[in-house]
RNA sequence: GCCUCCAUAGCUCAGCUGGUAGAGCAACUGACUUGUAAUCAGUAGGUCGUUGGUUCGAUUCCGACUGGGGGCUCCA
């Protein structure tokens, strides 16, 4: 007999080699028919594998990350072989799980795989998935391995053997389908109730460009076919929200042919957008002593070789701007921190002016990767809320405080409730990478951290993922919908200082060398917008709206007086327009509810007699009648209520 | 950049296997003077992304270019 260890703490005794699904039939006969897998002392198990030792067990299902990459990992299997079916002698790369699903990398030789032959595909999956065909395991030599895949001519997966250690390899099998596997997989392919391949896209082989790109077909899988739909439609719901069909509909941005692709351009309302974020960011920064300054678009050449980005960047950017004057070269700038860097060497520096916060919305120009543009997410041009703090190793950690402040400001205005800030810090086991003393290094991270901890916030700490100049932290946020997105950034930078001989004169009056912080909020306006656009599925904060309100008259005769109340609106900054169009109030209405227009302001007879507006929400319907005053009151409360705490 | 799919009116899209195009919405004109999600009628609008080729003939087939979507890191 056996001990196992369960989650809970109990110990149950088992007869040697029981398996997690008997595990699981030993608790209730519904959770061994969900159990997919078990996690056997910290290594994720087939549930028929037998357990010979004592063990901690934990049962996987659905429910559990775990559990889903084994179903997912073994639809991908499933896939393989309903690929083989249906193109006899087709090739096999990896096939893994991923976050949505998984996918296959095929080598089809000269046929083609499009959207057509999905459907014939996801019904061999099924077709096959009924026979319920095991999962089977089996531990095999190198060499057995290798005959089999040399018999087979699947030279991608010789090409994985050849790394792998002989005796620990094993096969898994189901149905008519053999595959190089280390599991772990769901116990039948009866598991499989939904079946829906995704897409299909190129993907070079072991993700190497001079290698050849096979054919990565994309699937994903449910064990009933209700949670297929409900996946489907949540996919439809992000589509409705996408920022690049609502910045269309809305008229927020644009892009054009002419202009050159990753350009955006700002239309008159997402202006309007744009502006009010940067006027709100800048009120925060001068309350938080921020100074602003303002660089030009271009700087020579000489400012780039000196901050080192024209030796790393230089080939694969915008080409430099020439003049008349022979060898004389302008870069189009693609970050401010060096322009910055020498606003801050205009003049000799004293340890009690420290720290000081240079700010600038600064736009810049980088040359992404065609491949890489993505509507606002990623651009050529863009703006970022940037700043640059100067300050004394010392102050490290109460500038960071404050600049997470300040993020968590910007998340709790914009609705932002569901983030995470990840801490990335040096290797440490391969410290020479890193520019900077050791000391410097150390002093900074634990700022970071201890800064981080003040402030209560979640994190994840990712080692070796700092910049070679500096350790950072990110912020993760969680859209409506519930995806994952990087916004403000806070980075530590001692590589700057150092090239560009930034000093300070202390109080024992020798020169010391600042701490250079580098932080944007946002990041850029233009990703930041994107992705405020996508959470708020284009229901923006009344504060930031670019129409607040409509005034929808009846009829002809009240415009007289629904320009009126739109003037005393405009009068206390309040932004909107008057719907003087020849249409039925229905239709007004309709019109500013697919415009998505926050307030609706009616006005007819009864509303000219009473000096009063009929107030209608938008996505709740009508509020009833009140004064004009009332409901600039209403609105004025809703803002404060929001930007004051 | 590479793979793959796509490109028809301002927008969303239809147009079977080659014979120079159609709808809805928007726009414009007129009628209606309207009470909480689409009033009715009419008008106008397209070198079918650009450019070569095949053909008697190309929006349709082939190539190139331009732009767009998806993908190119996540252990067999």
């Amino acid at each position: 007999m056996i001990n196992i260890t369960l989650p809970d703490g109990s110990v149950k005794q088992f007869p040697e080699g029981v398996t997690s699904h008997e595990i699981a039939l030993s608790i209730s006969e519904g959770l061994a028919r969900n159990v997919l897998a078990a996690k056997v002392n910290d290594t994720v198990w087939d549930s028929n594998r037998p357990i010979t030792e004592d063990a901690k067990v934990q049962l996987l299902t659905w429910n559990d990350d775990l559990g889903k990459n084994a179903f997912w990992h073994s639809s991908a299997h499933l896939l393989a072989e309903a690929l083989e079916e249906v193109f006899p002698g087709i090739k096999f790369g990896i096939g893994p799980p991923v976050e949505n699903g998984f996918y296959y990398d095929v080598d089809l030789g000269d046929r083609t795989f499009s959207q057509d032959d999905f459907a014939k595909v996801e019904q061999k999956m099924l077709e096959l998935a009924r026979n319920k065909s095991e999962f089977k395991r089996r531990e095999v030599s190198k060499a057995e391995a290798e005959k089999y895949f040399t018999e087979k001519g699947d030279e991608y997966k010789l090409d994985l053997i050849k790394d792998l250690e002989d005796g620990s390899i094993t096969f898994y099998e189901q149905g008519n389908f053999v595959d190089l596997c280390r599991g772990p997989h769901i116990p039948n392919t009866g598991f499989i109730k939904a079946a829906k391949l995704m897409n299909v896209a190129g993907a070079y082989w072991r993700g190497d460009e001079s290698k050849k790109q096979l054919t990565r077909i994309y699937g994903v899988t449910f064990p009933k076919q209700k949670e297929l739909t409900e996946y489907l439609e949540r996919l439809e719901e992000a589509k409705k929200r996408d920022h690049r069909k609502l910045g269309k509909e809305m008229e927020l941005f644009a892009f054009s042919e002419k202009v050159g692709m990753g350009l955006p351009l700002w239309l008159p309302k997402g202006t309007l957008l744009r502006e009010r974020l940067e006027q709100f960011m800048r009120k925060a920064q001068v309350k938080a002593g921020y100074q602003p300054v303002v660089t030009p678009h271009i700087a020579s050449k000489e400012l780039y070789v000196t901050s080192g980005h024209y030796e790393k960047y230089g080939a694969d950017s915008f080409q430099p701007i020439k003049t008349p004057n022979e060898g004389e070269e302008f870069f189009l700038k693609p970050m401010n921190c060096p322009h910055h860097c020498e606003i801050y060497k205009t003049r000799p520096r004293s340890y009690k002016e420290l720290p000081v916060r240079l700010a600038e919305f600064g736009t810049v120009y980088r040359y992404e990767q065609s491949g890489e543009l993505h509507g606002l997410t990623r651009v050529r041009g863009f703006t970022q809320d940037d700043a640059h703090i100067f300050c004394r190793p010392d102050q490290v950690k109460e500038e960071f405080i404050k600049v997470i402040d300040l993020v968590l400001y910007v998340f709790k205005a914009l609705g932002f409730e569901d983030y995470t800030a990840q801490i990335s810090l040096r290797d440490p086991d391969n410290k020479a990478k890193y520019i900077g003393s050791d000391e410097a290094w150390e002093k900074a991270e634990s700022a970071i951290i201890e800064a981080a901890a003040e402030k209560g916030l979640t994190t994840v700490t990712e080692l070796g993922e700092a910049a070679f100049y500096g350790p950072k932290l990110d912020f993760m946020v969680r859209d409506a919908l519930g995806r994952k997105w990087q916004l403000g950034t806070i980075q530590v930078d001692y590589n700057l200082p150092e090239r560009f001989q930034l000093e300070y004169i202390g109080a024992d009056n020798a020169k010391h060398r600042p701490v250079m912080i580098h932080r944007a909020p946002f990041g850029s306006l233009e990703r930041f917008v994107a992705v405020l656009i996508e959470h708020c599925g284009g229901n923006f904060p009344l504060w930031l709206s670019p129409e607040q309100f409509s005034i929808l008259p009846i009829s002809e005769k009240y415009h007289d007086f629904a320009q009126q109340v739109y003037d005393l609106l405009a009068e206390m900054d309040i932004r909107g327009f008057v719907d003087n169009r020849d249409e039925k109030i229905g239709r007004k209405i309709r019109d500013a509810e697919v415009r998505k227009v926050p307030y609706m302001l009616i006005v007819g007879e009864k509303e000219q007699e009473e000096n009063a507006v009929s107030v209608r929400r938008h996505g709740e319907g009508d509020l009833g009648s009140m004064k004009v005053d009332a409901f600039i009151q209403l609105f004025q409360s809703k803002i404060t209520e929001i930007l004051n705490n």
